[in-house]
DNA sequence: ATAATTTCTTAATGTACATTATTTTTTCAG
DNA sequence: CTGAAAAAATAATGTACATTAAGAAATTAT
């Protein structure tokens, strides 16, 4: 598979860390050096059903989507991952066990990976990361508690409300079959639905 | 509010810690300090809409729901918080803004509750904890990842199937109503659904 | 025990959304 | 630029589930 060999800025990431945590320069190039960066071109997959989760990624620009296939074929969009997110599986990651979702570049996307093994030691290495994780998962957990009981309870409409919410930067940016996957609708309820709420 | 004087043990809530991190007799013991113990009576509230989420809860004995009434008045139960289980609001609980949710007890609940003061002063003193939150949020985190994929991508009777599975000692435990609004169907559909279910 | 209340069942009718099919529009490879 | 393929729009029909209503069963309170 092909990498880009052009490096870019290791910025975004720190000014992300430090939202919970202060690291000193040297625990930022300890940090960086357990990290690597990868460009995937657009249609191109980081992950597969059946492969084993390597790494988590940081989204420095572009756009992923995570999603998976049920039984009956159909395409369920789990995420959009943009910039200044966090993004895999983290279920497989954790467990090392096949996972069940595809990821794929909807552009260009440029991305910062962590392996599993520097994961873990960078837990050894600068213990107040497992204060950043703590936190972001912490975060991270209250958004899917939410969205768990928000796609059990609301209309596909205020699901769509949701979305736009969320990505206003994507609204116009992924293709109506990806946002009707997202909130689990057909293609064709959305394009009824976007018809009738622009009508209003 | 009454609150039973009668201590229980804590040691069902030390091996819930250790599947996670080691403590020492005395990290035990601090930890332990930092705890307080409660019995909730059945059908009695301990958070309502509104309030500012003080404590997170750790379940010894019984069961509490978690849900929240929408626009329409209808109630959403989120979780149902048994034995072995934490439960909370943790947006509320971390952010300090009022909660949308009540919890109740559907039984007579025994439960150990940490404050948010004594949650952050744990860090301070036992710094080990933040690996402790790491790893149970992360697997909640995942848990819910799923869970929130399911809710949109499942039909009722599959949703009901996932309810069985989840809290098998629940089924013949709660009523048939606060299933349904678990898993998103009113208790008529679930009864019909049941029906179909058993004759087959 | 008995009444009152809540839960559960059943059935008729209604609605949000899916499915299928066709046409139009947009995207993209050559 | 041109044609092929993918995405989007529109419409007819179908289905999973909601709503409403009424009676039966179970729980709870007196």
């Amino acid at each position: 598979m092909k990498e880009s060999k052009t490096p870019f800025s290791y910025e975004l990431i720190l000014k992300n860390i430090s939202r919970f945590i202060d690291l000193n320069l040297e625990e930022q190039n300890l940090y960086i050096s357990l990290l690597r960066q990868r460009v995937i071109r657009k249609k191109d997959f980081i992950l597969k059903p059946g492969e084993v989760v390597k790494d988590e990624y940081f989204i420095v620009k572009g756009c992923l989507k995570v999603y998976s296939i049920d039984d009956k074929g159909v395409e369920h969009i789990s995420m959009f991952a943009i910039k200044d997110w966090w993004t895999g599986d983290i279920a497989s990651f954790l467990t090392q066990q096949p996972s069940n979702y595809f990821i794929q570049a909807l552009e260009e996307t440029e991305v910062i990976k962590i392996s599993r093994k520097n994961y873990d030691l960078l837990f050894k290495k600068i213990p107040k990361f497992e204060r950043f994780y703590r936190i972001l998962y912490q975060k991270s957990l209250a958004n899917y508690i939410l969205r768990s009981d928000q796609n059990i309870s609301l209309s596909a409409e205020d699901r769509y409300f949701n979305f736009v919410k969320k990505y206003p930067s994507l609204v116009n940016r992924v293709s109506q079959k990806d946002i009707a996957s997202y909130i689990g609708v057909t293609p064709e309820f959305l394009s009824v639905l976007r018809k009738r709420i622009s009508s209003i």
